[in-house]
DNA sequence: TTTAGCTTGTGAAGAAATTCACAAGATCGT
DNA sequence: ACGATCTTGTGAATTTCTTCACAAGCTAAA
């Protein structure tokens, strides 16, 4: 299969948001056009962004609203439900335990780990945390998809090494840094400091 | 000046976090293809991002590491405080206005606010938790450059306009959702849900 | 059935970002 | 002082991403 870009598949998953909320409003129909200007791109974008996985509009019509939520479902791999543990029991895993959005979307928290004793045994946000030296017997029992790293930034590539080693393909990383593992391993980086500094430079630079 | 692509601000951003780590080892040069490995792109790159700014290396030795940072630092706009208002006092609020890599950047956080009167008058993390409906006056007052916003999705749109309104140029949006802002305010969105989405994308394209 | 009015899907064109490749400097050891 | 060895800075080439532009298809009204 072609390879999508990585802008590609950000705004599918905006354009899904999108359907949702138009889906919940009665809306059967919906054009390239409207889509776009809620994206904040162009329709020709749009259009293009969906044809890299088949036509699912009908000329002179539209998309149905229902149809292509179902078909961006598809292709986001949002048709089942993935196993999710969180690395790091602090305030960031607290806020993402604590996130609706996750679930709603398929994305099941199992368990947040920490290397605290004091965390241990307790519960964030309702999720039981666990002893970080528990990870590898776990996670070859309970099989989750997702790591959700939280831990300090000088603790992050080693809780990665330790997720990959367990076998997990995918991270999500909140420490400010940079992470490295194995090309069979996705890891995306919310990275807050970037962020900020992308409009630092913004402001300075009008 | 030439217009700065969005990709090399935020490699700059990464690159500064490097020569903070090397300036901390006492290392005091640095080649591209060094900086290059950390950050997980190539030696020309690096170079080109910083070809849009001047020439700081020296030809067979490479980067001066307090030099470049500082001149990094400098580009970033990251040579005074800025100064930061973080709307919503939920859980992700709690979270940021803990988060140590603020401050330790330049990023002051003057204040929280939140539309519930019940936490309106306490503190968050230190800092003060005050009601939506001072922000007009507070920002002529206190002159915020940056908003962080952390309300729910469906206040997230009404939250910007308000703090666009009140004159603030700069905004970090946490909600999942997509804003509209006019073109001499920058915005930028940190979606934790489309980062999962990607991920999930990645699980089932392989 | 025909025509007018939309909107899709997609090659081709254009723009933007990345990588190549090498001349030009700088250092170091002899 | 000279050659060997590095590494930068940067036009040019290449690749990737976005926008253009229009034929093709669908609907609705007359």
């Amino acid at each position: 299969m072609k390879r999508i870009a990585d802008s590609t598949v950000r705004r599918l998953s905006a354009y899904l948001r999108f359907l949702e909320d138009f889906e919940a409003r009665g809306l059967s129909t919906i054009s390239s056009d409207e889509l776009a200007r809620q994206g904040g791109t162009t329709s020709a974008q749009v259009r293009k962004d969906l044809s890299f996985f088949g036509s699912f509009g009908k000329r002179g019509l539209g998309y149905s609203v229902p149809e292509l939520s179902t078909r961006l479902r598809e292709i986001l791999g949002l048709g089942r439900e993935w196993r999710v543990i969180i690395l790091g029991a602090g305030k960031i895993g607290a806020a993402l335990a604590h996130y609706e959005g996750f679930r709603q979307r398929g994305f099941q928290i199992l368990a947040a780990y920490d290397s605290n004793p004091e965390k241990v045994g307790r519960k964030l946000e309702g999720i039981p945390v666990r002893g970080i030296a528990h990870l590898e017997r776990d996670v070859a029992k309970e099989k989750p998809d997702i790591a959700v790293i939280t831990v300090p930034a000088d603790a992050a590539q080693q809780t990665l090494d330790l997720v990959v080693r367990a076998g997990i393909k995918a991270a999500l990383n909140f420490a400010p840094t940079q992470l490295h593992a194995p090309a069979d391993v996705t890891v995306k980086t919310v990275n807050m400091a970037m962020e900020l500094e992308g409009l630092s430079f913004a402001l300075v630079n009008r």
